[in-house]
DNA sequence: GTAAACGATGTGGTCCAACCACATCAACTA
DNA sequence: TAGTTGATGTGGTTGGACCACATCGTTTAC
């Protein structure tokens, strides 16, 4: 239906003709991850534009998580093809939320879709199991002594995060991991902020353990449809704790 | 956890500032969809920064579908403040493919998780569903005179494509609505070339047809498992039709 | 009086030339 | 041999200039 090929005829801003010879390079497999753009000024004089044009162009695909850009000499230098799409989906939602036209409902309810499906789909023998087991027992570690202020708290999230990311992750579909990690850091700060209105976080954190042992052992026990129940009732359950208002479901 | 405030001691770069202004005034609510951002000349004065980082900055916005840019006077000018996310979740989707680290079959997968996901959450007294009645009455239209050339069959693709969409929006998640139109748009080039692999048209555009009114059917019937199921069988029929070969399922 | 033409104003779009900070590596020096 | 030093090349930032465009007054011609 549509050409590889750029009608150069029609009107273009000049960064977007850019960003199309890159886009181009990329599909053609000239340019590919880890491989390094030409430098911005080698780059400018060959398309013919100028370095502003290009730089606006190398912005925008920092954006979105197709490059990254460093200063300097060596391997750390230069603009470099990576292949980030889950922080590039992530702070695109994270504005939109800003914007008010994202509900933070929707971005919940769409996370429990999301990682509902992940943990009916886990491959039992998915390597990403061992480090979830893992996680759990680093879970099981802190938060146990709460008297020490605050920090617990949070490396008990932090392990929370890297525990459904490996779930994600072990469902083996990349676009699935990447949406979900997105929503998730979309809603970080604001989920953070909710950490305080938890009434009793020692009896939350328990419950939290008690249930990812839970989801961990309906998938190691094959039983999908058990996992992705018990995953969606955790996270509602989180968020509702918390003091986030559902929607009316139909 | 995060406060709203941003530290300017730590490092950062010079449109990231620019960046986290404008998410601040979106956040605190002082700049809407449908707000004007300052000029900028005048935003560079006020942060104390060049214009080029503002432009920077402003392009990133752009690509992430929070600002649109005019030129001129008026009210089509200046860049003011809108909420696509769609487009900017389906430009980073595609640029993720095209280095080949999001294979088409995920997302493929991933449109079959989330459209069934909205068939079975549709409302049946959403307003999107007359207009999807609506599409379909014109699907029965168009493509039946086969041998005007191709255009018949862009015309049955591209209502074929509002249909889907008016689904996923009447189940009233914005975040799935997105997600489901980014998808679609990050692999329409790769469909459509597909298209012409199939063997024989106007039997598949009949099977489509038949396919849609049996959605629309068990929706309108309350019957969400049925519909959701329709809905996967039919999108996944379209691509092994077309050759897309699917990953092993567990 | 009305309508067309014109110019002032303000917007984003593009380009250039210069300079900075940084990281490496080769040449030089002690 | 070990350390220093400078050359080189990278992205980061800036200021200024000019362009195209769209609007809205004012002026002018009828």
């Amino acid at each position: 239906m549509w050409s590889n090929h750029i009608n150069y005829d029609v009107w273009m801003r000049t960064h977007q003709l850019v960003l199309h010879w890159i886009e181009n390079q990329l599909s053609e497999g000239q340019l590919s991850v880890g491989g390094r753009l030409p430098a911005e000024r080698t780059l400018a004089e060959q398309l013919k534009v100028s370095r502003t044009s290009v730089r606006e162009a190398i912005r925008i695909l920092e954006a979105l998580g197709v490059v990254r850009a460093g200063v300097g000499s060596g391997p750390e230098a230069g603009t470099v093809v990576i292949s980030d799409p889950t922080a590039a989906l992530g702070s695109t939602l994270r504005l939109h939320v800003a914007t008010q036209h994202l509900p933070v409902a929707d971005i919940v309810e769409t996370r429990v879709l999301l990682e509902s499906w992940a943990a009916a789909h886990v491959r039992p023998d998915a390597p990403e199991l061992a480090t979830a087991a893992t996680l759990l027992d680093e879970m099981d570690a802190v938060g146990h002594s709460s008297g020490d202020g605050a920090a617990p708290i949070d490396d008990f999230l932090a392990l929370d995060v890297r525990f459904h990311l490996a779930l994600a992750d072990a469902a083996g579909n990349t676009v699935v991991s990447a949406m979900m990690g997105s929503l998730r850091e979309a809603i970080q700060g604001y989920a953070g902020r909710l950490t305080a209105n938890l009434p009793d976080w020692d009896a939350t954190a328990s419950r939290l353990r008690a249930e990812h042992h839970g989801i961990l052992a309906a998938i190691q026990n094959n039983d999908g449809g058990r996992a992705a129940a018990l995953v969606a009732a955790h996270i509602e359950g989180y968020y509702r704790e918390a003091g986030v208002k559902r929607p009316p479901e139909a």
